[in-house]
DNA sequence: GCCGTTTTCGGCCCGACTGTTTTCAGTCG
């Protein structure tokens, strides 16, 4: 966990132990800190209290916890619930008011024990819960126990397009799309969140019941199902309501409400159901009259998360976001010489298919020894077969290397090969256990080499599998500034590296980013698209990207 | 506990759903 993430755990569970004691607002103050904390950059806990929604007291809690690694009052709170308030309200329909009350009833402390007081028909005993509630929990018991990681980006689209489909072809379903923090391509999805017209929503609910694992709940409005390892929401609306619905179940939930402040601030109020003005509905059909209502611009999907985009929609000053179709290159390719299973030939089908004008084949090179690095008078061979290829080739084929940033930030590649080869991707590969200040050199370093084009994947991480080497950004885009480097935004829906926050500091400081697939195989190429979105949420046009360049524009950039 | 273009006290997003209630509390998003 990163610090920050480390940090905002605590405050959570903070807010959870208040919570189960019946405190009230506190526990708000809690969370909306934590979530401050969450959404701050790497360092930005060193004056917690310039943080938002930080003030002295939970400032003073934070530093306490950097300098002693505790919190006297969290430990206090510890024993006076001694539970795993994180787990047991992973439940569904388990929050921190239930595990208080079970604690206190039963001395429920985790999940076993709260199994254990289900079997045994003790929790229906408790004054307020019965035997339904009992039921429900033990339902949610194997649910919490089997989901921990929240879905890649890259497994929940393909599945949630698989959903909506069904969802269309439902009975009733007049209109269907995916809401939630898909359509904002986060790059991990709690849940798949679908807003719905239909003529006959029992007919359709009881449709999509039979694909589902069970059903959750069903009322008027919404039903949810569980779907292997994840959640599915149906949200049925009334087609004259279509477009602030969507605004409402797209959030995200910061985003709301932000949004919300605004219409009140109109003296209007602002809900699923529309924009009004006392009883009169201002605005509901389209999103963009829902936008407009209140005097801002539309706002797209993935800028929606309270980072500004409120403030400038309202002054008019939204980015104009990069699409799909600027993109005209892939600077970081993998072929059948290592680790891949592409050829040059496959690439350049792939890139024709998606509409580029150019490619770059980067095979890895000798010191990444597991896959079979290519020595430098194979990396020379392989960019001879390129420019060849290139010579019938309509697209512009770029000769290449990702080479290795070694431990000592050298590079694993002769100079004058190095020299030759017209885009090189620098990467670490090896030695990831570094400390903050052994990461930062090394891929300084690697900036102020003066063959290297791109850092590729800049911070190793894998979601849900490796956190990452920490290092200081800053001081990386200064050094690419002096140096003319460019920052890869790496597609691999795995990795997603840079992040989306990332690529914003980038853009202020005007580093180019790079959205590469990194592909080993020809179909991953089209992991373009999930790279394009994360850029997108940074607030990325289409000139912050260096693939989006003309051929010539790149070329001359590279010095080729 | 935090915040402020109704500022240093008095509010704190809001609606659906469920289960347990005879009017509402807790959870969820």
């Amino acid at each position: 966990m990163t610090e920050n993430a480390e940090v905002a755990a605590l405050l959570y569970e903070f807010a959870d132990l208040l919570e189960a004691q019946g405190v009230e607002y506190k526990p708000r103050a809690y969370r909306d800190a934590a979530d401050s904390v969450r959404e701050a950059p790497r360092g930005a806990l060193e004056d917690p209290e310039a943080l938002d929604d930080v003030g002295e007291a939970i400032g003073g809690k934070i530093e306490e916890y950097l300098e002693t690694g505790s919190i006297e009052e969290l430990e206090e709170l510890r024993e006076e619930i001694p539970v795993d308030i994180e787990a047991l309200t992973r439940v569904e329909g388990v929050g921190p008011k239930t595990a208080g009350k079970l604690y206190r009833e039963l001395d429920v402390r985790d999940l076993d024990d709260l199994e254990e007081a289900a079997e045994a028909g003790r929790i229906r005993k408790v004054k307020g819960f019965g035997a339904k509630t009992e039921e429900n929990i033990l339902d949610g018991l194997e649910f919490a126990r089997r989901s921990h990681d929240r879905m890649l980006l890259g497994d929940a689209a393909p599945l949630s397009e698989e959903v909506l489909q069904r969802v269309r072809d439902a009975e009733g379903v007049e209109r269907a799309e995916v809401a939630g923090s898909l359509r904002r391509r986060k790059e991990t999805i709690g849940d798949i969140d679908v807003v719905l017209v239909s003529s006959d929503r029992d007919a359709t609910t009881a449709e999509v019941a039979e694909y589902a694992e069970d059903v959750m709940q069903k009322g008027e409005s919404k039903a949810s199902y569980h779907l292997e390892d994840c959640q599915l929401d149906l949200n049925m609306v009334d087609e004259d309501e279509w477009g602030s619905a969507l605004v409402y179940f797209t959030g995200s939930m910061a985003h709301n409400v932000a949004l919300r402040q605004r219409a009140i601030d109109q003296d209007k109020k602002l809900n699923e159901y529309g924009v009004w003005r006392d009883d009169t509905r201002l605005a509901s059909e389209t999103e963009e009259e829902v936008y407009r209502e209140l005097d801002m611009e539309y706002v797209p999907p993935e800028l929606r998360e309270d980072r500004g985009e409120v403030e400038a929609a309202a002054d008019g000053e939204l980015p104009e976001l990069v699409e799909h179709g600027d993109v005209r290159g892939d600077l970081h390719l993998h072929v059948d010489r290592t680790d891949g299973s592409a050829t040059i030939d496959g690439l350049v089908e792939k890139a024709m298919e998606l509409g580029y004008s150019y490619l770059a084949v980067t095979e890895h090179s000798e010191a990444l020894g597991v896959v079979g690095g290519l020595s430098d008078s194979e990396l020379r061979e392989l960019a001879a077969d390129v420019e060849e290829a290139d010579e019938s080739s309509e697209l512009r084929l770029f000769t290449g290397v990702e080479a290795n940033i070694l431990k000592d930030g050298s590079i694993d590649v002769g100079e004058s090969v190095l020299e030759e080869l017209e885009v090189v991707v620098a990467s670490i590969h090896s030695n990831l256990g570094m400390e903050e200040d052994e990461a930062t050199e090394r891929l300084v370093s690697a900036v102020e080499h003066p063959e290297v084009d791109v850092i590729g994947h800049p911070s190793g991480r894998l979601l849900n599998s490796r956190e990452g080497y920490p290092y200081d950004l800053d001081r990386v885009l200064e050094a690419c500034i002096d140096y003319g480097v460019a920052l890869e935004l790496n597609a691999n829906p795995h990795r997603l590296d840079v992040d989306d926050r990332e690529v914003r500091r980038c853009v202020e400081a005007g580093v180019p980013v790079a959205v590469n697939t990194d592909a080993h195989a020809e179909m991953e190429m089209e992991y373009v698209g999930y790279g394009v979105s994360t850029a997108r949420r940074g607030w990325a046009e289409a000139s912050d990207i260096l693939n989006s360049w003309s051929v010539e524009e790149l070329e001359e950039w590279l010095g080729c």
